[in-house]
DNA sequence: TATGTATTGTGATTCATATCACAAAATATT
DNA sequence: AATATTTTGTGATATGAATCACAATACATA
């Protein structure tokens, strides 16, 4: 897998940006610079880290193809806190906050992302009160999400956690209940909060009640009751 | 424990608004509502539900004086996600989001809560953009502050997330290493994810050991150094 | 194609904690 | 003060899931 990135300026890509701005927040800024002069995109690999815990941060980043994961250094280990597809702000809270990325993100398919200067973004932030409404209201929905999902996490058991993040995929990220699984057991585990272990066995379990077909990554929802009723759970 | 709840309308004590803007984010608005007429001030007793998970809500918030825990039902029992004093905004994502409260936020101490008119605040971050930016950098700090804790909470074992949750009374709440806990074994439990009787126990152990010192709800930390040893655990 | 590296499968064992089951306090409420 | 109700303390037991320890693939790159 080759990891080198490089940047290219696609203004003329941007001119008819794909991403159309469907609701306010979620707009990539390139629809909103007419200048062109504000921002670059760059493409990444599977694999590449877009934005990394711990480092100063001088952009505002826009995912606007592929799919990201957002990771942070728990006490013990690594914890994929989310799976995100475009399109996205990646990393608002740094940008806001004190400049210092509080988590990385990672590229889990090849990825494009915009970049935006950060004083074009605050700028029109405050023109474009559009914007900026829509921004809030997207951190206030992250904020719901985190804590139905932080409940889940520690209430449920390790199966019925594994059952909903399938059913996230399917229903969130691919739209589909046949899909390549994007992460590797071990991460799997970080995000669903168990061990590696704890997933192989699982998934086979799940696999044997016929619950889902596996080959290799490839994932199907045989029964997407069963799996509703694991994640509810007993 | 009388939870009859009365409204009064406090505008004189508004005008002379003790909760100074001091960061825009969290300036009580009645600071910035020079009629005086979009807000009303409640009292609320311990005990009291300022805002209910699943009703219609129809004000935004704002705590003045006080303490109370956010929380929501979880699928297995009801989870406390976080303790939050006077000042600050209380359910914003619902304000913005769905209307329906996802979660619930009852008083732990007496509390005075400002209800602002839900449009008047809307007019107010159109046209106030250093308020608006304020708002959304708490939200952004919200975002991360629930990521640190959620991989906290998952990955830390019970011992250490009881020794941060008194930390963070010390440190953040009361800003004392002397102080009444305001919250139940239960709620304890409930917020650090553990059984009630775990935490009798490990506060126990922790008294034994000459880490706090407990009469009744009264803790004293006695050995902080030994509470960070036990936070970042082992 | 070959060889190193990362990922996955599976058993055996250990361990932290939840649960259950009461007793004892402490707090409300009449 | 007297009774009811919530909160707390503590033992015994059960259990989900982590950890350890390899074997077996699969995957990447030389």
């Amino acid at each position: 897998m080759n990891h080198n990135t490089y940047i290219c300026r696609m203004e003329s890509d941007c001119i008819k940006c794909s991403v159309k701005p469907k609701v306010a927040g979620v707009a990539c800024v390139c629809c909103l610079d007419p200048s062109k002069t504000n921002h670059a995109t760059v493409q990444f690999v599977k694999g590449d880290m877009i934005i990394k815990q711990g480092n100063y941060s001088t952009n505002v980043a826009f995912l606007r193809k592929g799919m990201v994961k957002i990771h942070l250094a728990g006490p013990s280990h690594e914890q994929i806190v989310r799976i995100v597809k475009a399109p996205a702000y990646l990393g608002l809270p740094t940008t806001f906050g004190n400049k210092i990325n509080q988590y990385s993100i990672t590229a889990i398919s090849d990825a494009q992302v915009c970049y935006i200067d950060i004083d074009f973004f605050r700028a029109l932030l405050k023109e474009n009160e559009q914007f900026s409404y829509g921004i809030i209201l997207e951190l206030c929905k992250n904020e719901l999400e985190s804590f139905r999902r932080c409940a889940n996490r520690t209430q449920k058991q390790a199966r019925g956690n594994l059952a909903d993040m399938i059913l996230d995929f399917a229903t969130n990220i691919f739209e589909s209940d046949t899909f390549l699984l994007p992460i590797s057991q071990s991460e799997m585990a970080n995000l669903v909060d168990t061990s590696r272990e704890s997933i192989s066995r699982m998934l086979s379990e799940f696999a044997k009640d016929g619950v889902i077909r596996m080959t290799g990554k490839q994932l199907e929802i045989v029964n997407k009751n069963s799996l509703l009723l694991i994640s509810q759970n007993g």
